[in-house]
DNA sequence: TTGTAAGCGTTATCAC
DNA sequence: GTGATAACGCTTACAA
């Protein structure tokens, strides 16, 4: 058996209390100090953070929810978060809500009811009364990515109306009009932003929008796919398009490639999300990119400030700045 | 404060053995059931999971150790293994080994100092001394992507040299002899294995091998891009190139695309892992795909089942197929 | 079946 | 500073 702070005292010739104040960082005589430390190294001793967690009520763990762990978003983020609080001595336990507000739910429950010490979430769906409901305002948490209603919390989101803006503006000033967006879902927080961005340059700059030239997916590969091949099959098809995410992007260029469009000469084309496809794609994808790893690393740094009670300014919104990276795949009509 | 089973059971009006024995699933009078319901209920009780933990000394959480989170290999295991380990209540937290084995070796110690109840590993480096003498032989663990020396662990692996014997016989068979390979560092396991099927098609074929068409990278899309760029500038490049991992495959996709190499006229090219990568690419890239997920969810059973005491035939080393998949960049000479 | 009580390995509150 | 000791919330003999 592993030897408790017991067998350390005992070896040691002092009291448990000791020890424990010791190993607390309290003050303690010298020669104590020498005596615990030599009885620690001959029985290999090692606090257990169980026990500990028991009396503390401090799991430190913390607990990450993702709408999807596989994709490249996530799991930025996540690293970004681990790197972070690994420092502190924070554990990261992964939750994979499966875009499903059912599920945010119980593994939100399933982590609380585990005493993780805080909670960041990238919530799925519009509404957030669960998350309330289920973490009370006990737990700290923070948002990430999206913001939802009928919630409270601090948040890192990313600038996504201005990085769009940047982006659907150049393709204006390169002389499009007829720009395509494919955007996510309307009630998903990230998804009205964008468009939000698109529709801004359009009154900004005194052109009309035209709806038709709006469609909304779900953020995935197949939708992206879809809606691609819809504004290819128009009789006035779209000589730009924006699109919103990364997995539509790639459904998107799976679509062009299909109907075999060349870009940019037949059609402009801008993306999302990952740098890597403007390296991979000839002609070199036009992206708007967010700053991934800064995401979780905010987002743990706020969340390890709340979990030491510092309540500054509560709810705080950190909102960091996406980037328009120009690529090959635009030209000037 | 949260109620305790102190409370359901003074509620009840039973003792908390009655309690805890009805929550553990122990045979309980009808009566007592049905006031013990009430009592949870009314109280809106939940049970400790730290304390039954110090009890039990299981923490229903496993440790996921990988060289990196952010790519899509880890990424897509770990969805795998969480998904697989949820329906048994178990939580997974996730480390970064940032491909240092130091690192690798104090994230190790740090999930067993927190008592998770198992760990899976894909390890980094080529020998395993370090993990046996963290890990002991108590805590089950196993390992999955690759072997590692001196370890005597239950692994889930994919079968490379097959998977890369068919894709480089397939180059053969369309007439390519000057073949080059971007393999991975000499020291790791995937990386051999997939030199290993590349080399034996040439012995089965009666074929010369020319070493000088075997590059060593270290798996990054950097090398994949010096490696690749090597091979263009050759007084002879090779008329077909196979690339042993994605990140790899990017780069030397990168640096074909500043070449201006048409491919597959100019030059044949099988990339690694990502079926994604054959439908954005145009023309489609042809590659091996590895089944990630079912990496992850067999390494977790085999995880479950050791946690639950299950000893039979270990270590059981589980071989997965991997996939060529031809797309249209490849060609006959 | 049920109640009682002794831990699990810590931390924290006392007196000294 | 230090030692004794009572929790923390649960599980599990043991007895009844």
């Amino acid at each position: 058996m592993a030897a408790t702070i017991k067998d350390v005292a005992a070896l040691a010739q002092v009291s448990v209390g000791t020890v424990s104040r010791y190993l607390n960082g309290y003050e303690v005589s010298e020669t104590n100090k020498r005596k615990i430390d030599e009885a620690i190294r001959r029985l290999d001793f090692k606090l257990n953070p169980v026990a500990r967690s028991l009396k503390t009520s401090k799991s430190m763990t913390v607990a990450v929810v993702v709408p999807a762990l596989a994709n490249i978003f996530s799991m930025s983020i996540i690293e970004g978060i681990e790197r972070h609080l690994d420092q502190y001595g924070y554990s990261v336990i992964v939750c994979d809500s499966q875009s499903d507000v059912q599920k945010e739910k119980s593994k939100l429950q399933f982590v609380k009811d585990k005493y993780v010490d805080g909670v960041v979430i990238m919530p799925t769906g519009s509404d957030g009364t669960h998350i309330t409901e289920v973490l009370g305002d006990e737990l700290p948490a923070v948002l990430m990515d999206r913001l939802v209603e009928d919630v409270k919390l601090d948040a890192v989101l990313v600038d996504n109306v201005n990085a769009v803006y940047q982006a659907v503006e150049r393709l204006i000033t390169l002389g499009h009009r007829r720009i395509g967006m494919i955007t996510g879902p309307k009630d998903i927080y990230t998804a009205k932003e964008r468009q939000e961005g698109y529709r801004r340059v359009f009154v900004d700059y005194n052109l009309p929008i035209d709806e038709n030239l709006i469609r909304y997916g779900d953020y995935t590969e197949d939708t992206g796919y879809k809606l691609m091949s819809e504004f290819m099959r128009l009789d006035c098809p779209p000589t730009a398009v924006f699109v919103a995410n990364y997995e539509m992007t790639i459904g998107a260029i799976m679509a062009v490639n299909e109907f075999g469009i060349q870009i940019p000469d037949q059609l402009s084309l801008i993306g999302f999300d990952q740098l890597e496809l403007s390296k991979l794609i000839k002609p070199s994808l036009s992206v708007v990119v967010q700053p991934m790893a800064e995401i979780g690393q905010k987002a743990a740094e706020m969340l390890y400030q709340r979990m030491r009670g510092n309540c500054d300014n509560f709810p705080q919104v950190i909102r960091l700045k996406a980037h328009f990276i120009e690529g090959q795949s635009i030209k000037r009509l």
